[in-house]
DNA sequence: GCAATATATTCCTTGCAAGGAATATATTGC
DNA sequence: GCAATATATTCCTTGCAAGGAATATATTGC
């Protein structure tokens, strides 16, 4: 897993972007508008979303449409599930806990 | 979704942390050997992911235990899903382009 | 209480990231 | 080609976040 997705949803206004992009797709100026961002910082922002890999962007005429790429979303989620698959396949967490127990005595 | 879930993760060094303790809870001096990042690093990235909500401390001893709380992790599978629940609810990505094309075009 | 161990915190420096303002670039209709 | 419109970029300033080094704090065994 990248970090550098996770540092693109990591800036409250670019996360205001990606759920604004929930709807469907937008140019920069209805994004501008309806979030109240300044029409550069949205630029600024889409530009860093868009090196993350979690927008893309169709130009139309003078407007350019940018849209979710779904790829880094199912990448989260296979990362999340990857986790808690783990936490499942040990039955309980008392188990895991005696474990780290058992290290740091180790140590003493 | 809060975004400073997201930013907790978005720095490489606290995502590999993360993975650590992805197979278990571990103490600070573990993840330090492990990681080979020095001891005082790893106890400002894991306050970094404690005030995140990401981590959970128990003292055992002199040592210090850190686990993963599950409760982001589920905060952000219910995020993702409800984007992808959104985009399966409309059948196609056409319809959702057009419309904003659609848009754009009546600020022509 | 003291030494040893484990961890947290503080102070410092440095680089980066975000916003603002101005401006450059691209596209369209004519 | 030119004006109008939409968007991207540049330059500047500022604040924050990360690492390093040193030190403080907490806990244990004795």
């Amino acid at each position: 897993m990248e970090a550098s997705t996770f540092r693109a949803l990591g800036e409250p206004s670019r996360l205001r972007i990606v759920e604004a992009l929930r709807h469907g797709p937008a140019s920069v100026g209805e994004l501008a508008e309806v979030l109240e961002i300044r029409q550069p910082q949205v630029s600024k922002h889409l530009r860093v979303l868009g090196e993350a890999g979690i927008v893309v962007v169709e130009p139309v005429a003078r407007h350019r449409i940018y849209r979710l790429d779904e790829e880094p979303f199912e990448q989260i989620v296979h990362w999340v599930d990857s986790f808690e698959r783990l936490w499942d396949a040990r039955l309980n967490s008392l188990e895991r806990y005696l474990d780290s127990v058992r290290r740091a005595a180790e140590t003493e």
